[in-house]
DNA sequence: ATACATCCTCTAGCCGCTAGAGGTTCAAGC
DNA sequence: GCTTGAACCTCTAGCGGCTAGAGGATGTAT
């Protein structure tokens, strides 16, 4: 049995964090000692494992529990699970190609600006005018 | 003079984050009319533009703020704002490092199911067990 | 018995918006 | 001048995914 400290450190996740899985129904309720301390048992440690793994491979916590369902009933058909997976990779493909646009932009504010007076600077220049950018890049965020 | 719903297309931003932006003290106090409407000139669409363009390129609020202030002193030395720019830069090739690795793993889990049952998925098996990555992707976010 | 690390709940905050309720003002058409 | 209705107003609450802190209870080692 392993007290939340414990899995915290395991799991490298942080106590708050792990109680707020508890909270919002993605780790299950586990046992208290009797004066009302979570105690977990090993399914539990994995159960928290492959939530934090997913986390670092950026799957938001609606596709985990996704997973973690389909995790559960391993007589399915895995479709899904790969269709899950397809998604966050199409995701993080389109957050690439956007960073790459982004970076090429700030290159070349940052390569034109001679060290001059914010009156000529260039980086502000650009953010003054949108014109002076090669690439369009409408959507905030994503 | 403008009403908030034409700077709002004006700029693409919407009217709520327009009034988001004034709250936060980002955008000044606008005139307003007998009837209490908000009533802009150029100078602000000229700053929201700035700010807006700012975002789009992945700029925090709070860097904003700071572009903001150096642009409205054009005799300060420029190195600020290029130091601002650059961090940004820096930022953005992390994140793409970042994802670059994400993408790598992804693909392979992805590739490596061959649509059985969820019991033996191999994209379920690749979150239950980290061991089975080639890369560390310890932070979460950033 | 005592110390003190760890645990508990609860509330509020972070970023950058976004949505909705419920009410007022403005401008155009008659 | 009056009516309509789109656009405006303020205020509050919510999103995702945590994180921090107050104020108090529990568990364990000595």
């Amino acid at each position: 049995m392993l007290t939340i400290g414990t899995l915290s450190k395991k799991t490298g996740t942080k106590v708050q964090t792990i109680r707020y899985y508890e909270q919002i129904g993605l780790m299950p309720e586990p046992g208290r000692t009797e004066g009302g301390q979570r105690r977990y048992d090993n399914a539990q440690l994995d159960r928290l494992s492959f939530i934090r793994h997913s986390r670092q491979l950026g799957f938001s916590l609606d596709a985990i529990r996704e997973l973690l369902d389909l995790s559960d009933h391993p007589n399915h058909p895995c479709d899904e699970a790969d269709a899950i997976a397809r998604r966050q990779l199409k995701q993080v493909e389109q957050r690439m190609a956007r960073l790459k646009a982004l970076r090429t932009e700030l290159k070349r504010m940052v390569h034109e600006c001679s060290g001059g007076r914010t009156g000529d600077c260039k980086v502000l220049e650009v953010l003054r005018d949108h014109s002076e950018c090669l690439t369009e890049h409408e959507e905030i965020g994503a």
